[in-house]
DNA sequence: TGATCTATTTATAACTG
DNA sequence: TCAGTTATAAATAGATC
């Protein structure tokens, strides 16, 4: 009979670790333990499920499926927390596309600087899209897809 | 011996459950397993943690620790990693880039199809990787990173 | 760092009232 | 539908490599 070569797992209770290494092996483990649980969730149910977490050094890691935004839209315009009226703030901006389409054909340089979801159409969204995949192409990263990055 | 009473917890599939009822049953119990995953990691290691799903039936759930709203806001924001100078760092690249734009333009307007691992240095990928990188930020789209493209 | 291992705790599928 | 029960599957704390 051999002696235990672990204790196995321990019970912790559930409070704020304090030391700082296992916090962070704790946090990567029980990150990743949660995606995982909310891909089954979504794939089990047909559920749509996004998850957004901030770690204590501030970095930030997200799941969604379909995708984070789409879920995010959703919660924002269902009657469900109507705190704000992003849906106004949504057409709005469709409707500064042709405004942001005609200073673009002018030849602005910096064209990026002005991307961002709150003046941005679908359809610029997938040029930009479009234009990082011609650098990932270059730079002959494979298999870099919308999806990859939670936009659809 | 007694006969057993029950075959206890079976294996299942992770595939969408056909069975109407044991789907729903599944999707009730899975998102309290979640929701209290997602709450022992904030408290465990002080993250901050979001989610929002969506049952098939169309009904919004929530948790969030401080706030789902709070959360969603840094997220959108792209208000994070405040201790670091990363944010900064990707800015100041992305004006390297637009002088080598300047320099390789000459009439052309798709800049980037010049660029090309083969006259790239390790130092220019990686501002090509920061310009990209500040695309992500401006598509409010977290988390992206040289590994993720399986460049490293 | 991160991957792997072990013994244990925890989650949960199927069942029952 | 909702709350328990049971037996088993899955997650993971702590250690080691």
């Amino acid at each position: 009979m051999e002696k235990k070569r672990s204790r196995g797992r321990q019970k912790i209770a559930i409070e704020k670790i304090s030391k700082k290494k296992s916090l962070q092996v704790t946090f990567s483990k029980r990150r990743a333990g949660l995606f995982k649980k909310a891909r089954e969730l979504s794939t089990l149910c047909g559920a749509e499920v996004a998850i957004i977490v901030e770690s204590p050094a501030g970095k930030v890691f997200s799941f969604g499926n379909p995708s984070v935004d789409s879920v995010i839209h959703r919660y924002e315009t269902g009657d469900f927390c109507p705190q704000e009226d992003s849906r106004k703030k949504y057409l709005d901006s469709m409707e500064d596309l042709e405004e942001h389409k005609k200073e673009k054909a002018m030849g602005k340089s910096n064209w990026w600087e002005d991307l961002c979801v709150e003046n941005l159409g679908l359809e610029e969204l997938e040029e930009s899209m479009a234009a990082m995949q011609v650098l990932r192409n270059n730079l002959l990263i494979p298999n870099l897809t919308l999806d990859q990055f939670g936009v659809l």
